[in-house]
RNA sequence: GGGUUCGUGGUCUAGUUGGUUAUGACGCGGCCCUUACAAGGCCGAGAUCGGCGGUUCAACUCCGCCCGAACCCA
């Protein structure tokens, strides 16, 4: 870390102790014997292990003996009370009595407490300073004496006579054999247990009273700027929530390692006194330098002793906000975004809020998106030993840096945790070689002049792309707004492998070869228009390979990484409604064809089209009977070909509402009737009686539609088609 | 034990305010070398949408309980 940066962070805690948030005091802090230094909260875990439940005898002083059951005989050199709940009866007469600690010898208090638990053990607790938090809580609130058993490097101190020197693992033995030797221990059975511990080195932590720097935590003031902050996905702010709610403990920010930021403080070597650096002195290493105040202002001496402690490094961390945002040097503004995972919402989203509401009484950023952790192939978060991580350098080397982008971008939504897939790759990989030849075909036909061709005559199926194209522009950017990057890439695909490349490319092909002059420009000017559109719109997520064809593309300049968001304008003729249907007959003709066999250019005699939707005008063959090799023509009226009723197609969302509980048999009754019969009914009164439930209803022609199929009869020499929209009658090449 | 989220074909996944033949990808089977692409096109098999119950004319979608998974906490 650069001197210009941990002296920001140690500016930002000067101006938290102006501020009143900094003190120094003698506390129970998390304590990692291992690390041997103070660690917050937040850098402990919980792990679920399995201990012994000792049953421990303790003579009564006066009168009787009382039994304890604890996982921690260790600790009994510590132990400064008995604590049992108001309402046990079995304990009640013992409270206020003296008690005797086997082997240690002090005697203790029973006091009661509605905290204890009376399920677990014996239902009498020994309280130690410390065991654990609630110890802590005890010891404070009952003024209870501090008996330390525990050194700073996890051993047994003098207190515990004969066990001194003894790790908490030897001492837990030791003294369990002990009590056992002089009749004290009356049993022990194995118990699941919840032990902190630390989250670098799984060290099972200890709590030890020792003096540490701290930083306040104000929860009212966190709360209420956390509420100002837009959580993407909402659910995230509840997580955050509960852990400020949870906080019992101030934040202990000092940190007894070697390599981090110093905390700029000097203690007088004569009087004691505690000076802070100044904000003109960071960054400053408080061991190599005097502080610039030179005599200490309580005594006038000039004697100083360094700070040796160091700083939690989300100490550092929790300032990029304020760092982004200019901060010192400029009026500090919210930054738009932080985005991070949910793991580390208590850590560097909850420090980040607390410190920028101390430092500047503002929300550090505006919007805080958060997703959930990379898992591999298995489904599995990645770890060495499942042996199921990826390194991204070997999806590079196989697929390219853009494949494991897109395969990334599609794996999750914000929120949820993000699965590695090969698949992905593989598929991200395929869409790229297509993207890329479809613009090598393009290419082809574009030169200097496609950029700016002028009044292009579109016709229809020009007209629909470029719909098309404006609608998925329209779309992608709303999904990129709200960072659903996998619905975003999804419609680029759609897009451009269905409608431009299957539909588009093959129908305007035609016209690109042979068409005249005017005719060959509308569909280059479309071609182009929905091209550079796709480029655009995938570059955020394929940034190389993007990069490559824009640079390709006649009319550019620069990067398309600078380039605007694609707007695609209202083509100047043309129905993209009727050029739908052109794209539908097409592919109903290119199935057909593959279903026999032939190839897409494979001639035919003729197709006529028996529209069964509104044309807005006539249907635009030219493109079509180009691509589907036949003449196609537009039929009115019903094809000359067996027409045959063969079942209903009902709207449920209109016949529901208006039965109510009696639609489940007017279906039924629909159903179960002959739909020549309905055809024919609907046709003279645009209504159908059935009988359902012994009673004659009229279903309106609205809620319904015969559904009509043509069949060839036999001999004859065409073949039909049923498509979306309308009845296709393919006369196959003599 | 508490909180949050999730549970859809072999695998992964889409699914706006309840009414869809439940989307697509990867994999699998078959057919097709059609002047950008066989790293392609077309077709097909494969899902009682975790389970049970409820609300409703109608539930993948809303509600409750249960089972299972993940994360955070105790």
């Amino acid at each position: 870390m650069k001197p210009e940066y941990w002296g920001l962070t140690q500016r930002s805690f000067i101006e938290m102790a102006d501020h009143g948030y900094v003190y120094q005091d003698e506390h129970p802090v998390n304590w990692c014997p291992r690390c041997q230094t103070a660690i917050a909260d937040a850098e402990v875990e919980a792990e679920n292990r399995t201990g012994t439940l000792h049953t421990i005898t303790f003579s009564g002083v006066d009168g009787e003996s009382i039994e304890i059951a604890t996982t921690r005989p260790e600790l009994l050199p510590a132990c400064v009370a008995v604590a049992v709940h108001p309402d046990d009866a079995d304990h009640a007469d013992l409270v206020g009595e003296t008690v005797q600690v086997p082997i240690f010898g002090q005697e203790i208090e029973v006091i009661e407490d509605a905290e204890v638990d009376t399920d677990f053990g014996t239902g009498a607790v020994m309280i130690c300073t410390f065991g654990d938090k609630q110890d802590v809580t005890w010891w404070a609130s009952y003024d209870l004496d501090l008996r330390v058993a525990l050194t700073e490097d996890g051993r047994l101190s003098s207190i515990a006579g004969d066990f001194e020197g003894l790790t908490v693992e030897e001492a837990k033995e030791a003294i369990a054999n002990a009590l056992d030797a002089e009749g004290f221990l009356l049993e022990t059975e194995p118990v699941e247990q919840s032990v902190g511990t630390c989250w670098r080195c799984d060290t099972p932590i200890e709590i030890l009273s020792t003096e540490q720097w701290f930083v306040k935590v104000d929860k009212e003031e966190i709360l209420e700027y956390g509420e100002q902050v837009e959580w993407i996905p909402d659910y995230m702010r509840s997580r955050f929530e509960d852990w400020t709610t949870g906080m019992d403990w101030d934040w202990v920010i000092s940190r007894q390692r070697v390599f981090a930021t110093p905390i700029p403080a000097w203690e007088c070597a004569a009087c004691g006194h505690t000076e802070l650096a100044t904000i003109e002195e960071v960054p400053i290493e408080p061991t190599e330098h005097d502080p610039a105040i030179g005599t200490c202002p309580s005594c006038d001496r000039t004697e100083w002793i360094g700070e040796t402690d160091v700083m939690d490094t989300w100490m550092d961390s929790s300032i990029s906000a304020l760092y982004m945002g200019g901060w010192p040097d400029e009026p500090f503004e919210p930054v738009q975004l932080r985005e991070q995972g949910h793991d580390i919402i208590r850590t560097w989203a909850f420090y980040t809020v607390l410190r920028t509401a101390a430092i500047e009484g503002d929300i550090p950023w505006e919007q805080a998106l958060i997703n959930g952790i990379v898992l591999g192939d298995d489904g599995h978060a990645m770890s060495k030993s499942r042996n199921n991580f990826v390194q991204p350098e070997e999806v590079v080397a196989e697929h390219g840096a853009d494949a494991f982008r897109q395969a990334m971008a599609i794996a999750g939504r914000p929120g949820a945790d993000v699965q590695f897939q090969w698949k992905e790759a593989t598929a991200a990989s395929r869409f790229q070689t297509k993207l890329w030849n479809i613009s090598r075909f393009a290419l082809t036909h574009f030169d200097e002049d496609t950029a700016t061709i002028s009044d292009p005559a579109h016709r229809d199926v020009d007209a629909w792309i470029l719909e098309r194209a404006a609608d998925t522009a329209e779309s992608v950017r709303a999904d990129m707004e709200s960072y659903r990057y996998d619905r975003a890439l999804r419609h680029i695909r759609e897009f451009a492998w269905e409608d431009l490349a299957d539909e588009y490319v093959e129908l305007c092909k035609g016209r690109l070869y042979s068409g005249r002059p005017g005719e060959r420009d509308a569909a280059r000017h479309a071609l182009y228009e929905a091209l550079s559109a796709t480029i655009r719109m995938l570059a955020p997520i394929a940034p190389f390979v993007t990069e490559e064809l824009w640079s390709h593309l006649p009319g550019t300049d620069g990067s398309v990484h600078e380039a605007a968001w694609p707007t695609v304008d209202d083509p100047l003729s043309g129905s993209s409604e009727d050029g739908a249907v052109a794209v539908a007959i097409a592919a109903a003709v290119r199935a057909w064809k593959s279903d026999a066999g032939l190839a897409l250019n494979a001639p035919l005699a003729k197709v006529e089209f028996y529209p069964e939707i509104d044309l807005e005008a006539s249907l635009d063959t030219y493109d079509l009977s180009d691509t589907i090799s036949a003449p196609v023509y537009e039929r009115a009226g019903i094809p000359s070909v067996d027409r045959v009723p063969v079942g209903v197609d009902i709207d449920h969302s209109q016949l529901g509402p208006a039965f109510r509980a009696q639609a489940g048999s007017v279906i039924a009754a629909l159903e179960a009737t002959d739909p020549v019969e309905i055809e024919a009914s609907l046709a003279s009164s645009d209504s159908v009686e059935v009988e359902a439930d012994g009673e004659l209803v009229s279903v309106g022609g609205s809620m319904l539609d015969v559904v009509v199929e043509h069949q060839a009869g036999d001999g004859d020499r065409v073949e039909v088609v049923e498509s979306e929209v309308g009845t296709l009658l393919i006369f196959p090449d003599e």
